[in-house]
DNA sequence: GGTGAAACAATCAAGCGTGCATGCTTGAAA
DNA sequence: TTTCAAGCATGCACGCTTGATTGTTTCACC
């Protein structure tokens, strides 16, 4: 078992640690929130059960940690995605399509299997719920800012929040079936709607 | 598996095998898949344990049967909301109003768990899949009657998808919180472009 | 009214996930 | 080198859920 360079005793600690959040990311994307036990996460992740139980003496204490770290990661790749895209008349169309990608991968998947559970889990709820705003906040944001969109305009902010629902939405679609072809006909379709939108007061 | 769908011949059995039935979406819509064991489900239906074993000899098969049933009551309630819209220039206002208080309800809650478990369950997503399907064609459909659309028009099919989507995802967005005033800030302002966009080509 | 099958109830065994308690290993500091 | 705490591994007990078995009641039909 003891393969690779042993690293530094914090260092190594910290990335069982980061091995564990990131399995348990994986896991509930794959298996979803019942079938991400404490035992399938820790093997997924190469440690023993023990191991995970050091780090995290619950379950509940594993998966709140790994709300934050998969909030992370969602905050991390809407700041990587939206800004990069290329000024043009096909900004609004990139800016769509970017989102819609966001909310058909891996990190969405694993968002929702905590938030569908969080319905029904106090516990739970109270954790999702500060970090989701955040989500959605700074999605909210960076996706005015990549539009260029102007919010004081009236119906401007309710335009860009509908492009977030809507990408949910198709996000939603695509758990159980590959909706990509589908997911493109519609997100074209919107960003020709929403460029009209805001075409028309700049 | 082929089992002969067996005609309950007493009055009193299809009472209860519908109370079964009931009592599943109204769990899954409260306590969500996990916490929907054949226990909760038959205290909430006033009947026993013993009693669900009979109509339903495993877990599998009564949630099976839920989701035929919640599929049906879905359509019943499309059916029954969209036709009666007035007639008018804000019936695309009254009818997405109408979706989105559809999807913002204790049925599409239920069909959320359903949907969201089957997504790491073949099992479950074998008996989901068409049956959903069969939701969204029929909600289509209605939507494009009930807006009186033509869906020849370039765009206009992709409209009305999206203005599912749309519901989809904020029905999703209600789930952990009320979400009523935004979502109809958003609907609102959606469906003043849908009417712009169907009125362009009648 | 008796009979048999369906409907309902109660109990039991098996499997699984969690949490705890107990050891073993590592590596840095004394 | 010795020491000691953090990191890690293993085994066990408890609770919960499921599915099967057996017993009891209800009801249609002869």
């Amino acid at each position: 078992m003891g393969e690779a360079v042993r690293e530094p005793r914090q260092d190594r600690s910290r990335a069982t640690r980061g091995r564990l959040l990131a399995a348990a990311v994986d896991c509930l994307a794959e298996v979803g929130w019942t079938g991400s036990t404490v035992s399938v996460v820790a093997e997924r992740a190469g440690v023993s059960r023990g191991a995970a139980q050091h780090h995290f003496p619950t379950r509940e204490d594993l998966f709140t940690a790994a709300i934050a770290y998969v909030t992370d990661e969602r905050v991390e790749f809407l700041r990587a995605a939206l800004p990069t895209l290329p000024p043009g008349p096909d900004r609004t169309r990139f800016v769509v399509d970017a989102i819609g990608e966001m909310y058909a991968g891996k990190l969405f998947k694993a968002a929702l299997q905590l938030w569908v559970a969080a319905a029904s889990d106090e516990q739970l709820r109270a954790q999702v719920l500060p970090l989701e705003a955040r989500v959605g906040r700074e999605a909210h944001q960076l996706t005015v800012e990549a539009l260029g969109a102007d919010e004081s305009h009236p119906g401007v902010r309710e335009a860009v929040q509908a492009t977030l629902d809507l990408a949910r939405g198709l996000g939603l679609a695509n758990l159980l079936t590959d909706d990509t072809k589908r997911r493109h006909r519609v997100l074209a379709e919107w960003a020709t709607a929403l460029s009209a939108k805001l075409a028309t007061l700049p």
